[in-house]
RNA sequence: GCCGACAUAGCUCAGUCGGUAGAGCAGCUGAUUCGUAAUCAGCAGGUCCGCGGUUCAAGUCCGCGUGUCGGCUCCA
């Protein structure tokens, strides 16, 4: 057996939250008062729900929950008698009292409180992790079995500001085999400004939800009798993910990648070959089977029967390219890039406007090389990662190194089984993380099942944490599809692959991208480039000369052609946040001007239309909006 | 998939105690041609998500579906 990844590719120790700093004092003070606010809730949930048990109840990064299994269901109309009995206890002056039980006590205190799911844990914590002694804590008639640390007295939480947020539903221990819980999350701050402040912010953040501009901003729809995750781009979102490709396609050229083009769907036996069958069944679509029928010899009727699935991913179909025909060393590294659509069966639960959905075109591609490439071609996937970003202006994301964990109980469902696989290719990736110097957690068992990965960690508006881009070091797959290559030494070697897709899918990454722009987007990605307005009627001749030579150099420009008045138009060219804005009238007719308002700023430019055409060129070319 | 909430005009939403649906915006028509974030008037727009049930009567109550959203990771 291998020994664990971690222990053997030591990394500086990430911090526990990889998009915060290590915890300070004031932290510390923070993270007591929220543990004790959960129980404080659970107090008043059992008072309001009697007989009700506990699950986990910890501090989270806004506030905290508690998991409840519920003798009566609760909703959010009864968050304000929560929210009261709340502050009732808080007022009491409930001291927190602890007591460290060893294993004979502990357990019969935990028979007399009746708390299955604590007692479950309990029996973790002595048997598997050999603790000696578990903490209870009391406050009033609140009795939990809890690590701690709290706050000396529910008195002082008097000037916290606390607020129940949703009730939701949790499996316990987060896994489905397990009792469907009832969980409530609260957000809790120091003081009530902090909450007031935190909570303003936040509601201001779902005005940046992408779900929301995309309606608005007509960027895509999801139909029912289309299908749940299976996004319609409309022209409005075309445009963003053309632009997008095309982003990619000169990264790539750049970077000496050929493009390929392959099929959505393929047979399932070629599946069954690379290994993601069966591993991955359960994520795909049910599969096609096409019957055939045939006059025999005699009469009789033989089917003749292939079955195709819709792919998931768009790996064998590169692979195939690749092994078209033999390969050189000399060849290598070979990189095949496609924004290939793929299809992905997600539980139904799972799915959310465009971050998760079951159709997706992938910005993906495939590089073949040697043992001795593979670092210098993964230093060059994250330096194109790198650039892509900074045109995009992302800066809020953490890398994750994801292995493979060998003591996952599910392992040899989850990856292939080949330690000495995973521990070259983890190794190669450590390398070359450690020499881009670039900053990693470690995130054991996310690997993919066929390799290690880099993913990129993106939080959405509504804070929920998703993988934007990821690049996998894959062993295994050449072995199974005979991949190889003509060496120096005239002998036959497996490649290693590099499977990597910077700019993610365009469903997720312009999700990402809407709500990191909040819907403005630069001149470059916009879908209307420039709105022309005109003053009045007598000056559209000349807003459609100015249309027409914008247009003759790419420039997407279009004239607002309502009777609206000009302050209206300019209201809705704002309100669809069009980057800018042309005012013509008089003044700009006769000089062969226009006067230039761009999104967001107060001044505006009057200039020679040849010197505005000019100005937006450069600033699409530069990708760039200054 | 599971737990919960929600589903009314293109959009955002109102609709009381069960008595056959309303507003604003958008759209259309007409008038207005205006110099920097909403000109005026009129018109039109509905399978109240679907199916079933209760009822003299259902947008409203009940059941079943469908869809959307919040969660199911941050481990006493």
């Amino acid at each position: 057996m291998a020994p664990p990844a971690a222990a053997v590719w030591p990394v500086a120790p990430p911090c526990e939250d990889p998009m915060h700093d290590e915890m300070t004092e004031a932290d510390e003070q923070l993270y007591r008062i929220r543990h004790s606010l959960s129980h404080v809730m659970a107090q008043a949930v059992l008072q309001l729900r009697p007989g009700s048990t506990l699950g986990f109840g910890p501090p989270i990064a806004d506030g905290f929950y508690y998991d409840f299994v519920l003798t009566e269901p609760l909703t959010e109309e009864d968050f304000p008698e929560i929210e009261k009995r709340m502050k009732q206890i808080i007022k009491e002056g409930q001291p927190f009292e602890q007591e460290e039980l060893e294993r004979d006590a502990a357990f019969a205190r935990l028979a007399a409180m009746g708390e299955p799911y604590k007692r479950e844990y309990a029996e973790e914590l002595f048997e598997k992790k050999g603790i000696a002694k578990l903490g209870f804590y009391t406050n009033g008639p609140f009795l939990d079995m809890c690590e701690g640390p709290h706050v000396e007295s529910t008195r002082a939480l008097s000037k916290v500001g606390f607020k129940l947020r949703s009730v939701a539903g949790a499996y316990w221990r987060g896994d489905s085999r397990n009792q469907m819980m009832t969980r409530l999350y609260a957000w809790a701050f120091e003081t009530r400004v902090e909450l007031d402040a935190y909570v303003k912010a936040w509601k201001e953040a779902q005005a940046r939800d992408h779900k929301k501009l995309g309606k608005e901003l007509d960027l895509f729809v999801i139909d029912e009798e289309i299908g749940k995750g299976l996004p319609l781009w409309l022209p409005n979102g075309t445009i963003i993910r053309d632009e997008l490709e095309k982003l990619a396609k000169e990264l790539e050229f750049k970077a000496g990648y050929v493009r390929v083009a392959t099929p959505h769907i393929a047979k399932t036996s070629l599946y069954y070959k690379t290994g993601h069958l069966p591993y991955y069944a359960s994520h795909m679509y049910p599969f096609m089977e096409l019957k055939e029928t045939r006059e025999g010899e005699h009469g009789t009727e033989e089917e003749v029967r292939e079955t195709y699935c819709l792919r998931p991913m768009n790996c064998p179909h590169h692979h195939k390219v690749f092994a078209s025909r033999p390969r050189s060393y000399r060849d290598l590294p070979l990189r095949l890039a496609e924004y290939g659509q793929v299809y992905r069966f997600e539980d139904s639960g799972a799915l959310s406007g465009l971050l998760r959905v079951r159709g997706m075109a992938m910005n993906d591609a495939h590089i073949y090389c040697t043992e001795e490439q593979v670092k210098d071609e993964f230093l060059a996937v994250m330096k194109m990662h790198q650039e892509a970003y900074d045109i995009l202006g992302l800066t809020d994301y953490y890398f994750r190194f994801s292995t493979w964990d060998p003591e996952d109980p599910k392992g040899k469902q989850k990856y292939i089984d080949d330690p000495q696989g995973w521990e070259t290719t983890q190794r190669l990736v450590h390398e070359a993380m450690v020499e881009s110097g670039a900053k990693f957690v470690i995130g054991k068992g996310e690997a993919a099942f066929y390799g290690p990965k880099i993913d990129v960690q993106f939080k959405t508006v509504t804070g929920r944490e998703e993988t934007a881009s990821t690049n996998q070091l894959d062993f295994g797959i050449a072995e199974r599809l005979d991949l190889e290559y003509v060496g120096p030494d005239n002998k036959m070697h497996r490649p290693y692959i590099i499977h990597r897709a910077p700019l993610g899918t365009h469903e997720r990454f312009v999700a990402f991208l809407i709500e990191h722009y909040g819907g403005a987007f630069p001149t470059w990605l916009a879908p209307v480039q420039v709105r022309v307005v005109t003053v009045g009627e007598r000056f559209d001749d000349y807003a459609e000369e100015v249309v027409a030579q914008l247009r003759g150099q790419f420039i997407r420009a279009e004239r607002d052609k309502s009777s609206d008045t000009m302050g209206k138009k300019i209201r809705n060219a704002v309100t669809s946040k069009i980057p800018n804005i042309l005012i013509v009238g008089e003044r700009e007719a006769e000089d062969g001007t226009v006067t230039l308002r761009r999104y967001g700023r107060e001044e505006q430019l009057t200039m020679p239309l040849a010197e505005l055409q000019a100005d937006v060129l450069r600033r699409i070319a530069a990708r760039k909006d200054d």
